[in-house]
DNA sequence: CCTGACTCGC
DNA sequence: ATGCGAGTCAGGT
């Protein structure tokens, strides 16, 4: 089986190879020259849907219908298995052909195969997490929690469940606290914003607000994952390669995408993530990526100029936009600057912008305007890509992957307009997936080949994380910060940012 | 078991 | 009424 299965010269189709090739590698089969996964493939030519089950692609792509009963006297399971390699193996041909015709075969073969088997190992490899410091973290902020509590039924006069929205809304009514801000449904609002706004004035609503922080903390985290962790003392989560609409992976069981790094407390889990003993972490980051990429893409020259000479891009911007002169001017403009920077590659509009930074509606149309004024190129592309998705039906990265809008010319607005800001933003997002994806199938290459014990263990969509043994971090750095710049070649220069460290709080 | 509200990340 | 995700909890089926 392993002989088949490393032949170089026998072509293989799989349906979710990852799944596959992982159950390989635990067995020490390193299965070489994957032909197709049709799974992925399917996600290339519509990464739109929410999943690809081999029912949809028989259906989709040869017309046919699996069985609906099983002949008697044959085993239910080994029967379904014979039909997926069955389908697989007949689907796998008219896939190709149409990612050929899509002009896709790039993406296909160059990034989202070899990604598969990266990803495979990562999974294998896991990420080490100290449980015991979780575990005592969890009990101190569930003492933390109790004293809140009491304090938050002292000032409502009752005993409520803090976190039941609606049971917050309730307690505003009997204080005659209100903002009158309604969610979707009808309910009193308690959202952070509106929290924020009324902790001016009234204490609960701070409470509110670190008591959810802590909460969120201990039941995603903090108790969450010493649950997950295996014999090993590691955490093998699953990332997903079919599941973003833009080509982005995303984490699950647990999602490690989306470990604490912005507050004091919420650090705390983040130093939790440490690599064995004799190795560090390193991380790796893109400096401002998406933004050097919207800045090649649209051909901006005050952006491209701005990214080639190094220049620091959200004070440029303050600067530029906002007219910042002197150093106490130009911290809190850049401060403004950093959040429209943002916004831009969502194409935000002036109301969303307006709630965001706390000024009126048509002060953000001005400063969206004085935006446009200084990035001539960036409106350009605003106003362009909706037109291409109307015209095309989709839009695409740089590397070719498409995204589809069929409700781009939906005769309601809202609908409409997501759909273009969707369409506006994919192309950014998706050539930035594309860029990182190369990175680490040439960084897993790059220190394959010089035989090194450096592990790639997650990506965070614009960082990548390694375990290195300690002799190792000074080479595996200059490989890893070499690979993830030159992974593809832009108008504009590609930084990366390298730190080590012996959690992963520290290594960024 | 599903949906809405909320919060975590990029 | 700024893009892409995932997980938890409450509350209702």
């Amino acid at each position: 089986m392993g002989d088949i299965l490393t032949n170089k010269f026998l072509q293989k189709a799989a349906f979710d190879a990852k799944s596959v090739n992982g159950a390989l590698l635990k067995l020490g089969i390193r299965p070489v020259d994957l032909t197709d996964d049709v799974m992925v493939a399917a996600y290339i030519l519509d990464p739109g849907r929410t999943n690809y089950p081999i029912d949809f692609l028989a259906q989709a792509y040869l017309d046919t219908d699996i069985a609906r009963s099983i002949p008697d006297g044959i085993d239910e399971a080994a029967f379904r298995t014979a039909e997926l390699a069955d389908i697989t193996a007949r689907v796998a041909p008219v896939l190709r052909e149409k990612l050929r015709s899509n002009d896709q075969e790039r993406v296909y073969a160059e990034i989202e195969l070899p990604t598969i088997d990266v990803l495979a190992e990562m999974e294998l490899v896991g990420m080490k997490v100290d449980g015991d410091a979780l575990i005592r973290f969890a009990a101190d902020i569930k003492q933390q929690l109790e004293a809140l509590s009491d304090r938050l039924f002292a000032i409502a006069g009752r005993e409520f469940n803090i976190g039941s929205p609606k049971q917050v809304g309730e307690v505003f009514a009997e204080l005659n606290i209100e903002t009158g801000k309604k969610t979707a449904t009808g309910q009193i609002s308690t959202s952070h914003d509106v929290l924020v706004e009324l902790a001016q004035t009234y204490e609960i609503a701070q409470l509110i607000i670190d008591y959810r922080e802590m909460d969120k903390l201990r039941a995603t985290y903090a108790e969450a994952l010493p649950k997950l962790i295996r014999d090993d003392g590691r955490i093998h989560g699953c990332l997903n390669q079919t599941v973003a609409a833009t080509g982005r992976l995303s984490s699950t069981d647990p999602n490690l995408q989306n470990i604490p790094v912005r507050t004091t407390l919420g650090q705390e889990i983040r130093r939790s993530f440490i690599p064995e003993k004799g190795n560090k972490l390193i991380s790796a980051d893109y400096s401002q990526l998406e933004l050097r990429i919207l800045a090649h893409i649209t051909q901006d020259a005050v952006m491209t100029n701005a990214f080639r000479d190094g220049e620091d891009i959200h004070a440029n911007t303050a600067r530029l936009v906002f007219g910042a002169t002197d150093e106490k001017d130009l911290k809190e403009k850049r401060r403004l600057a950093k959040i429209v920077n943002f916004g831009i590659a969502y194409a935000v509009e002036a109301f969303g912008l307006s709630t965001r930074v706390g000024i009126s509606r048509a002060e953000a149309r001005k400063v969206i305007d004085d935006y446009f004024a200084t990035y001539k190129g960036i409106r350009k592309y605003m106003d362009d890509i909706p037109q291409q998705a109307k015209r095309d039906g989709f839009v695409k990265s740089l590397f070719g992957r498409r995204r589809y809008f069929p409700s781009i010319n939906d005769r309601n607005f809202t609908v409409r307009a997501r759909q273009e800001r969707e369409a506006i933003n994919m192309p950014i997002q998706g050539t930035a997936s594309d860029i990182v994806k190369i990175a680490m199938i040439n960084v897993d290459k790059a220190l394959r080949n010089e035989k090194l014990e450096t592990k790639m263990i997650m990506q965070v969509h614009d960082e990548l994380l390694f375990e290195a043994p300690v002799n190792e971090i000074e080479q595996a750095s200059a490989i890893i910060k070499r690979e993830m710049e030159t992974a593809a070649k832009l108008d504009v220069p590609l930084i990366v940012e390298v730190g080590v460290g012996d959690n992963w709080m520290d290594a960024k």
